[in-house]
RNA sequence: GGCGCCGUACCCAAGUGGUAAGGGAGAGGUCUGCAAAACCUUCAUGCACCGGUUCGAAUCCGGUCGGCGCCUCCA
């Protein structure tokens, strides 16, 4: 099936074609681990995730690179700016490398219970110190850079198709219109390739390099190791809408400058979850983690199934009352596969009927035409509610489209009954035994009070259930 | 000031000019001692507003109002 993506770049939905056949690279721009991600943060690894497996879906072998910021970028706030790495390790006394691997490794947590797949290559950006290096000097030699006030700065007049990504071109912009311009500078949108001359005391992330002790800026990440990984020119590059008039732009601007030839053929980004008005950013109010959510009695999966349920080119609402609603929809797929499993198992694709298949082939259109992803639900409910579908064609289609949504159907199982503590148990008896007598009055009090304690009571011709709260 | 995106039911949300997907909530019903669960039924003559193009507009064009983002680190 022929894939579509809307490519920033062009700002059109564009036929996928890869530069190797079966093959694609992809780079997403990931975490810098100065802090936990929060769920904002989150909904753009969902995105290259649902991307990496819709691409896997249709068969391609994808080579999915993610950077780990752990090198100390500017904070906002309307200072003049503080390293991130710099101020939380001041704020918590631990070294920044310290810093770096504890939110590193929460980062990995947190995409592991949302059942992001691990990118083929995680790279962090202090293990690429040389590469950076190498490829500043590619810049040198080939005219792009300039020297002043210790910094080595990229000039951006050198590179005349700058800001094509972002359409600067039609942009009248104020640089500087609410941060101070670096003097240094020889026009206001270069940006610094290398520093020497920190402007932060006690900077202890330092290297040496052929311009003197110091750090990278921060775009340069990007180009070296996505083209250390996946040569000098792959498919596509994603990462939050936010990106696309700075970061972005100067990733485009170095590379190609550097290799002197087109980088990267498809720009896709996402754009933000919004929290009540506006944006959820870490300097300003809302600031949600995973393990807020999970505090508040759901699963990283409900947020999961919630983020599905938006479209990644669309800001997608954030309210507890639409989680609420996501977490209800996915425990009833969950109940609905469980049923299934309990009534049938899968059949060959070959006695799938022609119902069937077309459900199929409407999630895998949706999915084709720039993920979407909502659309591809909606078929999978049509499929479940339809009554003329048996339940083993069911569940085949239903294992297929989870390829896709993440949620490890397949290997889903009837929660494991937990041992529950003696005292409950004996009011569950009790109320039993009431309900022998016909007690109704008693019988009703022990399920509120077992209500109370989290055990919801279910009567079936089987006799007594329960389950326990999550 | 410039650039971009958006406005679809109570909430979230899809919609690629051909007559409004889906989920959640709500309502009615079957079942049940009552519940719960399950199942059945129901839920936008309407897509911010006003014009225009068209046989036909949520979709295209113009205007008005409202919201969001970016131009600064950011997903």
């Amino acid at each position: 099936m022929e894939l579509h993506f809307y490519n920033t770049m062009g700002r059109s939905m564009q036929l996928f074609t890869p530069l190797h056949d079966h093959h694609v690279g992809m780079y997403c721009c990931g975490p810098t681990v100065y802090n936990y991600a929060h769920i904002g943060n989150l909904r753009a690894y969902l995105f290259d995730d649902v991307l990496r497996r819709t691409l896997e879906y249709f068969g391609y072998d994808v080579t999915h690179v993610m950077n780990i910021t752990d090198v100390g970028h500017l904070t906002d706030d309307e200072d003049e700016g503080e390293d991130k790495m710099l101020k939380s390790s001041r704020e918590t006394g631990k070294s920044v490398w310290d810093i770096a691997a504890f939110y590193t490794e929460a980062f990995f947590h947190d995409i592991d219970s949302l059942h992001i797949k691990r990118p083929s290559v995680s790279c962090k950006a202090t293990d690429h110190i040389q590469d950076m290096i190498a490829l500043i000097k590619r810049l040198e030699d080939r005219g792009f850079t300039y020297e002043a006030g210790g910094n080595i700065y990229f000039s951006i007049d050198k590179f005349p198709d700058y800001g094509k990504l972002s359409m600067r071109d039609k942009q009248n912009l104020h640089a500087g219109a609410r941060i101070a311009v670096d003097s240094n500078k020889r026009n206001p949108h270069d940006f610094v390739l290398w520093f020497t001359h920190s402007k932060f005391e006690h900077h202890s992330m330092l290297w040496d390099s052929p311009w003197g002790r110091g750090y990278p800026g921060w775009h340069i990440e990007c180009s070296a190791m996505s083209m250390k990984y996946l040569g000098e020119q792959f498919d596509i590059h994603c990462g939050g809408i936010d990106h696309i008039p700075i970061h972005h732009t100067n990733e485009i601007a170095q590379s190609e400058a550097a290799t002197g030839r087109k980088w990267v053929n498809y720009w896709m980004h996402n754009e933000f979850l919004i929290i009540g008005k506006g944006k959820m950013a870490k300097s300003s109010g809302e600031f949600l983690t995973l393990s807020v959510l999970v505090d508040k009695g759901y699963t990283p999966l409900d947020y999961r199934y919630f983020s599905l349920g938006g479209h990644y080119r669309s800001q997608l609402q954030f309210s507890y009352e639409s989680l609420d609603a996501a977490r209800k929809a996915r425990e009833n797929l969950y109940d609905r596969t469980l049923r299934l499993k309990e009534d049938a198992s899968p059949c060959p694709f070959s006695q799938l009927g022609d119902k069937a298949r077309t459900y199929l082939g409407h999630y895998e259109a949706a999915l084709a035409y720039d993920l979407n992803t909502p659309k591809a639900l909606s078929e999978m409910w049509m499929l479940l509610k339809d009554k003329d579908i048996s339940p083993r064609e069911k569940l085949t289609v239903l294992y297929k489209m989870d390829e896709v949504f993440g949620f490890n159907l397949e290997q889903l199982e009837q929660a494991s009954v937990e041992v529950l503590d003696d005292e409950i148990m004996d009011l569950i008896k009790e109320r039993e035994k009431a309900r022998e007598r016909r007690d109704w009055a008693k019988a009703d009090t022990l399920r509120d009070l077992l209500l109370q304690r989290g055990i919801s009571i279910k009567d079936t011709p089987e006799g007594t259930k329960w389950t326990k709260n999550v």
